[in-house]
DNA sequence: TAGGGTCTCAGACTATAGTCCGTAGATCAA
DNA sequence: TTGATCTACGGACTATAGTCTGAGACCCTA
């Protein structure tokens, strides 16, 4: 379904872009973070290019390993849905 | 796995409880927060029992609703973790 | 010319989020 | 009692979150 426009969806896209910038400012790797969250490497990347969304017990995993919290990265997403 | 002890995931009993009360504070029934969030009936239920982990959008449909932030109810659930 | 480190990407898979049906119990008002 | 509203709960399903394997590209620096 949705045969055109290829299904993007804007909250994973937003999540992404904060997950992306988070993790450079943690100064980890993909796979650094993927080992320490206890997810699949190329999961991370699927999530920083938007292509999945990820639930509320990956958010809270993601935000602890980077030295934040979920609710700081969700504030970020929610902004970074208004641009 | 882990066929003892029920599989019961502390994010989602967290996050049931700040639903729950989100929902109350908004003195809206279950059917009419999923019919305006346009999720499931039975679903909110399962949430709210802790049967079930939102996805980051699910999280941001159920609070626009409620007349809340995604980062408040997840501040809340966070909190509600550490009790 | 390697070679390590990093990331993208694809395909095939398993686990679970989320839907859709229906039933039943509890509460409260008419 | 009856009926309306709310919620819990079941089974069976579909969509998607998340895993696993491996290939390939792009930097670096030696």
């Amino acid at each position: 379904m949705a045969r055109t426009s290829e299904k993007r969806n804007p909250i994973a896209i937003a999540f992404g872009a904060v997950l992306r910038a988070a993790r450079a400012d943690a100064g980890l790797s993909q796979e650094a973070l993927s080992f320490a969250c206890d997810i699949d490497r190329t999961y991370v990347s699927l999530l920083e290019r938007g292509i999945r969304q990820p639930t509320l017990g990956t958010v809270f995993a993601l935000s602890e390993q980077l030295g934040t919290t979920a609710e700081s990265m969700v504030a970020k997403t929610r902004k970074e849905l208004r641009r």
